[in-house]
DNA sequence: TAAAGAAAAATTGCATACAATTTTGATGTT
DNA sequence: AACATCAAAATTGTATGCAATTTTTCTTTA
């Protein structure tokens, strides 16, 4: 995993310490990095074209906010693409992947039990990733990471949030249904499992959201309304 | 349409100018256009992101070349999001877009009647991307644009081959039963519909380079196998 | 003639400079 | 106190310079 000034950059909005909205400014990331302002600004426009933030002429480029209706777009195109990869990998992986798979279930198991949220974020990324290879499909897994990529911000405030999301047990629960109907090579089940799965975390993250915006107080993750 | 200068270098892959494994020369492209290599670098970085080029350090970009494998993958994805677009626009089309989309098919009715090879693949862009528009979800739209333009050189060589794909009037009739689907609100069919059309593609993609590469000559497309 | 190696040329990566534009902050007005 | 206006500061867009590396060309050798 070679840290790049690009994955540096999109670290930042992966980890939580910029949120939608907020400004990439050149000079500040360069000093911060110990780099000149070019290959921060060639990072920032990949990053641009990946659809992690958003890039305006003349203006400071900003970490990328959705709306509700565009969230709720992301979510049901990302569901559709999960449930393809999910469906795929049901009938193509191999035995040392089903193998990891049960180990990777096995883990979030124990992880959601001790509601550690850091590690089940992490788990969480494993998972679907693990999904993705197994599609076999290069392209699709291109497509089906870029997608996550893009809605980072708002699907890790998601784990994050105590309240919301309650306990981890649900999404949990999710995952194992579609591991089994994935290790069962029922790949119909489990793209129906995770379409309802990534609708679900939708749901969550919208109730998250009408309860922020209602209260007068400045919401945590900022930019989420345009 | 602002021809941005990433748009103008995207073009010249797009119009085939620059075909897979050409080098993208900065200096070059910055004398081309008039500009120093600081912005040349940046477009190029995005295009990288989108996967039209390949970036490889301290070496000049090229454009993006697929194997047979690679090539299989893509087409797969890519049917895959296509067939979802258009099982989505059979249901949430208004209208406007019904009669656009009927006006469309008499157009390419007419250009595949006169074998004209150029309108004909103007017109498929119209098409899909009337059908991106159609499922009114803009993820999606982006990630079928997106996986669109990485095959670009090699769907518009499909396009553009005599002999191959040798009338156009398959690819037509397929689109012309895709919107009868569409237009009768069949989703579930104008999927099917369309992944056979798309599957299609790479069958005629795949017979011309399994020509290409048992001729001894130089093949017409470079680099499609590294 | 072909292959290998070295020198020369070309090319990339990054820093820096400066003009154009945006953002910030101060000041004054209602 | 809220708002408008304007100057100062900060920030972006692009060009240019130079070191590091790659690519090309030329020479030598087998």
């Amino acid at each position: 995993m070679p840290h790049t000034l690009r994955q540096k950059i999109a670290d930042l909005v992966i980890k939580g310490e910029l949120k939608p909205g907020d400004r990439l400014e050149e000079l500040s990331l360069a000093d911060r990095f110990g780099v000149s302002r070019t290959p921060i600004r060639e990072a920032i426009r990949q990053l641009g074209a990946s659809g992690l933030i958003e890039i305006r002429p003349r203006r400071s480029a900003v970490v990328r906010s959705f709306d509700r209706a565009e969230l709720s777009e992301a979510f049901e195109a990302m569901g559709e693409i999960e449930a393809l990869c999910a469906s795929l990998a049901a009938v193509r992986m191999n035995e040392a992947e089903r193998l990891k798979l049960r180990a990777l279930m096995a883990a979030s198991q124990d992880v959601s039990q001790r509601n550690d949220r850091p590690a089940a974020l992490e788990l969480d990324f494993e998972f679907h990733g693990h999904l993705h290879d197994g599609a076999r499909n290069r392209m699709l897994k291109t497509v089906a990471e870029e997608t996550r990529l893009r809605i980072t911000p708002y699907s890790a405030a998601l784990f994050m949030m105590e309240g919301y999301n309650a306990d981890l047990e649900l999404p949990h629960q999710q995952h194992a249904a579609i591991a089994d109907a994935v290790l069962a090579g029922n790949g119909k089940e489990a793209a129906r499992l995770m379409r309802e799965h990534i609708a679900q975390a939708l749901i969550s993250l919208q109730q998250f959201f009408e309860d922020t915006q209602s209260r007068s107080d400045a919401p945590k993750v900022k930019g989420e309304v345009r």
